[in-house]
DNA sequence: ATAGGGTTAG
């Protein structure tokens, strides 16, 4: 309304009461008023409708093709639907040409974003052009009613309108939309018959997209290779048809092959070729495509920056991406959601969420992809709170439902330690697929819940889903950590015997679940079924002879570590710590002899606890880096002394080095997860204290917190560098056994 | 008067 009332509220510049006192002489008037109309941008609908019906009113006499079209477009322009409607009254009280009015009425409907009442206009007319048909599909296609638009074709084809070059053009991507691969073909043949396929490089181009998009791009490279005269479009089709099957070495040929015929690549050639690049670490063509990119001016797009960072991010160039994020002026969801993923891809969780919440500040909305890979920052670190906080985002953005989110929130919920949490996440999920099922069966296995790990992999059996690898390794995992010994075997035969491609990772699990079992004979055996075993297999067999203290069966296994890995380090101190714990104390500085010859450095053990979202970090032995090292060390020897008073005595077989008894105690009370437990207590936040571990927890440490739990009435959760272990009230959820 | 290609995830 306001508008409107400017209008006639004697706007200086238009003038608009003089041209009321003018519009009877017709003509003049008519265009003078449009051209008013048109140096506005867009009036709202009600004001617009107000002025043509007024026009329209006073212009009757001018019924002229010319003037029509013109208040067509102005239609258009400003979207209104319902001046249509006036126009369309008028025409017909003209007497104006019914097959020409349709056309027009059609095409300014499509425009306007009205395909419905485009439709109903179409369905009254008796003669259609071709053109009317061809827009007709190609805007349904366009708002991605590609029912639709097949059902036109076809109403096209039973009403003997031959297809043109406009028809194909569209009409192949609501094919592929609707996965009719059949009748995309018989189409096709259309195209070829037509000579279309050859001459046309709209129809080409659509086609080699539909063969993408069908994972074919073997057509995709017959049809590109039929047509004449090909240009960017038509070859990058193909180059994204590549890329995102993962044929990422064909995607850079057909690139390096675009350039020597001289066809300019664009920002979409440049964003589809870069992920190829990505995906290959290939950071020579991809630096050389960068350089191509600003060369050609084409750095500032958006969607090839994104590529561009993505790039850098899978090549590990951590550095570069910035430094291309940097430049992005308005970086969208996509290109945020990005550096994000490929921050916590190389294990820089800390500045991904710091970027998390920048993107969160500058107030644009996550989406799913988003949201897994900021939870996935969360999971890799266990920061609970923080995870927590997201969710309270995914929540507010309505993702609780989705599959990615969810299981971006299952994992985190797992990897804390809470896996009552994650099964209601995972039971409020729309939709029940294989790794949603995955995550959750693997949030059980390193939780030690193995039976309803079995109990959901029955679930995913029954729902006739297939399981693939991972599946079979979180089903393994589950029945190692949960002592489910025969379940496991009995599991892992008839893996063996549905034929599911079984990796180096299962046999070592089950390596595992043998050999801590006591089983080494049989563990052995297994070994030799695998046909290149690796370091983690022998490793796992090593530290399985530790278990049991097989000296001699070590020594084996060690000489063949050694064949394939030289100086292997985690092997050597494994032996280390079997000779320690056998009192082969000569063979011991033998070892450490050897490791310090070749420079060996032992990785420290460290732990980690979330305060308040803010992590801190404490490393074996280290009782002064902290600030508040005087306040820990105080809460530890008063822990120390409550728990001797139920019962605790330090576990000196723990300790692989040859020292004196009390230094042997002391050195047992510095471990990382007691000093990391002792500045939880200290701080005194309520709820659990969580733990997280770069190595697995020592059998005196385990005896410890045992007690705390009992002493502090606590629930400890501890996350060692393999599974969970739940302190509560004097117990382990691990049953001791891990 | 009507037509074709892109970037992020478990």
């Amino acid at each position: 309304m306001g508008r409107y009332e400017l209008h006639y509220g004697g706007d200086r510049r238009n003038n608009a009461p003089a041209m009321r006192r003018d519009y009877n002489g017709g003509l003049i008037a008519f265009s003078r008023y449009f051209s008013f109309f048109s140096s506005r941008t867009c009036s709202p609908e009600s004001s617009i409708n107000n002025q043509f019906r007024l026009l329209c009113i006073t212009c009757d006499t001018l019924t002229t093709t010319h003037n029509f079209s013109q208040l067509l477009r102005q239609c258009i322009d400003e979207r209104s639907i319902s001046g249509i409607k006036t126009i369309q009254a008028h025409m017909l009280k003209s007497g104006f040409p019914a097959e020409i009015s349709g056309s027009k009425l059609v095409d300014a409907s499509l425009k306007c974003g009205d395909i419905d009442y485009a439709r109903q206009v179409f369905d009254g007319m008796s003669e259609r052009h071709i053109v009317t048909w061809n827009s007709l599909i190609a805007y349904l296609i366009k708002y991605r009613r590609s029912k639709e638009a097949v059902e036109m074709y076809r109403l096209m084809i039973t009403n003997n309108v031959l297809p043109d070059e406009y028809t194909l053009s569209s009409v192949f991507k609501a094919f592929s939309d609707l996965s009719l691969e059949k009748e995309a073909q018989r189409s096709h043949g259309l195209a070829v018959i037509l000579g279309l396929e050859v001459s046309n490089v709209f129809v080409g181009s659509a086609l080699v997209d539909m063969y993408v998009k069908f994972g074919k791009t073997r057509e995709a490279k017959l049809v590109l290779d039929r047509v004449e005269e090909k240009d960017v479009v038509l070859i990058t089709a193909l180059i994204v048809g590549y890329s995102q099957k993962g044929e990422d070495t064909e995607a850079v040929k057909a690139f390096q092959s675009m350039l020597v015929e001289k066809v300019q690549p664009n920002e979409y050639t440049y964003a589809s070729v870069l992920i190829s690049c990505g995906n290959l670490k290939d950071i020579g063509n991809g630096k050389l495509i960068h350089g191509l990119m600003v060369k050609s001016g084409f750095e500032s797009a958006l969607a090839s920056q994104t590529s561009l960072l993505t790039m850098y991010l899978r090549c590990s160039l951590v550095d570069d991406s910035l430094r291309v994020f940097k430049c992005i002026e308005y970086p969208n969801q996509v290109s945020w959601t990005s550096l994000i993923s490929g921050l916590v891809q190389n294990g820089r969780e800390e500045m991904a969420l710091i970027e998390f919440r920048k993107m969160m500040r500058d107030s644009i909305k996550p989406n799913s992809f988003t949201l897994s890979s900021a939870l996935r920052g969360c999971s890799n670190l266990a920061m609970f709170e923080e995870g927590r906080q997201i969710h309270g985002i995914v929540t507010k953005y309505g993702f609780d439902r989705d599959k990615y989110a969810g299981s971006g929130l299952i994992d985190l919920y797992g990897k804390c330690g809470c896996s009552d949490m994650a099964r209601l996440v995972f039971d409020t999920l729309s939709e029940v697929d294989v790794i949603s099922l995955n995550t959750m069966i693997y949030s059980y296995a390193q939780n030690g819940f193995g039976r309803e790990a079995l109990d959901l992999f029955e679930r995913m059996i029954n729902l006739g889903l297939q399981p693939n690898d991972v599946t079979v390794l979180s089903v393994l995992l589950a029945c190692n950590n949960s002592r489910l010994v025969e379940e496991g075997c009995e599991l892992f035969d008839s893996f063996r015997k549905d034929k599911i491609m079984l990796t180096n990772d299962h046999y070592a699990c089950m390596v595992d679940l043998l050999g801590r079992a006591g089983r080494l004979e049989e563990a052995e055996m297994l070994t030799t079924e695998v046909i290149n075993p690796d370091l983690v297999l022998w490793r796992t067999l090593l530290s399985a002879c530790k278990v049991h203290k097989k000296v001699e069966m070590a020594e084996r296994i060690t000489r063949k570590i050694l064949e394939i890995e030289p100086g292997d380090e985690g092997t050597l101190i494994l032996m280390s710590n079997l000779y320690a714990s056998t009192g082969k104390w000569n063979r011991v500085i033998e070892m450490k002899s050897k490791m310090k010859d070749m420079k060996l450095k032992k990785n420290p053990a460290m732990s980690w606890v979330e305060i308040n979202k803010e992590t801190h970090t404490f490393m074996a032995g280290d009782l002064f880096s902290h600030p508040n090292s005087e306040q820990i060390l105080e809460n530890l020897e008063e822990l120390i002394k409550k728990s001797k008073d139920l019962g605790y005595v330090e576990d000196k077989s723990c300790v692989f080095q040859d020292m004196e008894e009390t230094a042997k105690e002391r050195s047992l009370h510095q471990h990382s997860e007691k000093l990391a437990i002792a500045f939880a207590v200290w701080r005194n936040v309520g709820g659990s204290i969580r733990i997280l571990k770069n190595l697995r927890v020592c059998v005196d440490c385990h005896s410890w917190i045992k007690i705390v739990s009992r002493v502090m009435k606590r629930e400890i959760i501890c996350r060692d560098s393999k599974r969970f272990h739940h302190f509560r009230d004097g117990s382990c959820s691990c049953g001791d056994y891990w």
